[in-house]
DNA sequence: CGGCATGTTTCGCC
DNA sequence: AGGCGAAACATGCC
């Protein structure tokens, strides 16, 4: 489930912990990193932010600790979940899946943790300082200078390159094929061969869509994503059948008359 | 049972 | 040397 815009919706969700004390934490050690524990127990949360797919909880000790989701990460505030409908977890939600929980003062009712990561595929995982310097421009807010930047000498396919998080930051499968899909780019195309008109299309797609998929809820609420529940359907832009390929280990969607 | 999955890292091969 | 694609990772679900 997790794409930059999931990541997005935890990190204003976990805002709510602005201000609390972090007075227990437990991990699972092997998706965290050496001494975490130590040196978050006793700090207090001084805000939350997030780059790419990853949210960091900035702390007064100081010191920052990011978490990653992977591929089933998701995570629980205050014992709610910030998103519901959950493609591939489909609402399970076992306590020994649980990677991340951090107990704050003041506490939400009962004795829950204020935070819980639950991550089944164990993919994800919790960082301390984690660096970001290698990340790419932020795909919410990519602009074609960026864009045309970050693929400048690049020849590989245009699909693959949006799902490197080194090019551009936050995009996932499903938000690639969904740019992809709204500035009428085949995903094959080779990066190099992209017009200047089609990286503006491109990058202003990215701002678009990401805008309004978050707006309905996240990565599974593009205009792709029913056809692609349903088997390859049709282009609901032109009614063309979806075609589906696997790029790079990924499969992708995409509507052969409009994406050339 | 086989295949697939919203992600990243690693390994060979150009 | 640097870039690319495939494989590996770990686990649940259809």
């Amino acid at each position: 489930m997790p794409e930059g815009l999931e990541a997005e919706i935890w990190r204003e969700a976990i805002g709510a912990l602005v201000g609390r004390g972090i007075t227990r934490c437990e991990v699972d050690r092997r998706v965290t990193e050496d001494g975490l524990v130590d040196l978050v127990v006793g700090a207090s949360i001084e805000s939350v932010s997030r780059r790419g797919k990853v949210v960091l909880l900035h702390l007064d000790t100081p010191g920052v600790v990011g978490l990653h989701f992977g591929m089933t990460g998701r995570v629980v505030v205050d014992g709610r979940s910030p998103i519901e409908r959950l493609a591939y977890a489909s609402g399970a939600d076992r306590p020994e899946w649980d990677r991340l929980q951090l107990w704050t003062q003041p506490s939400p009712a009962g004795a829950m943790p204020a935070l819980r990561m639950n991550d089944p595929r164990r993919l994800g995982h919790v960082s301390w300082n984690p660096d970001l310097d290698a990340l790419g421009p932020e795909a919410s807010a990519l602009t074609a200078a960026e864009l045309r930047l970050a693929l400048a000498g690049r020849t590989a396919s245009i699909k693959p390159l949006l799902l490197d998080q080194h090019v551009v930051a936050g995009l996932g499968n499903l938000c690639a094929d969904e740019v992809l899909h709204a500035s009428g780019i085949e995903p094959h195309r080779s990066a190099d061969s992209l017009t200047p008109t089609e990286t503006v299309a491109l990058a202003r797609a990215c701002r678009t869509r990401l805008a309004a998929m978050l707006r309905r809820g996240g990565s599974t609420s593009g205009r792709l994503d029913p056809e692609r529940r349903a088997g390859p359907g049709n282009c609901p832009l032109d009614g063309a059948p979806l075609r589906r390929a696997s790029i790079a280990g990924r499969t992708a969607v995409w509507c052969p008359q409009h994406q050339q």
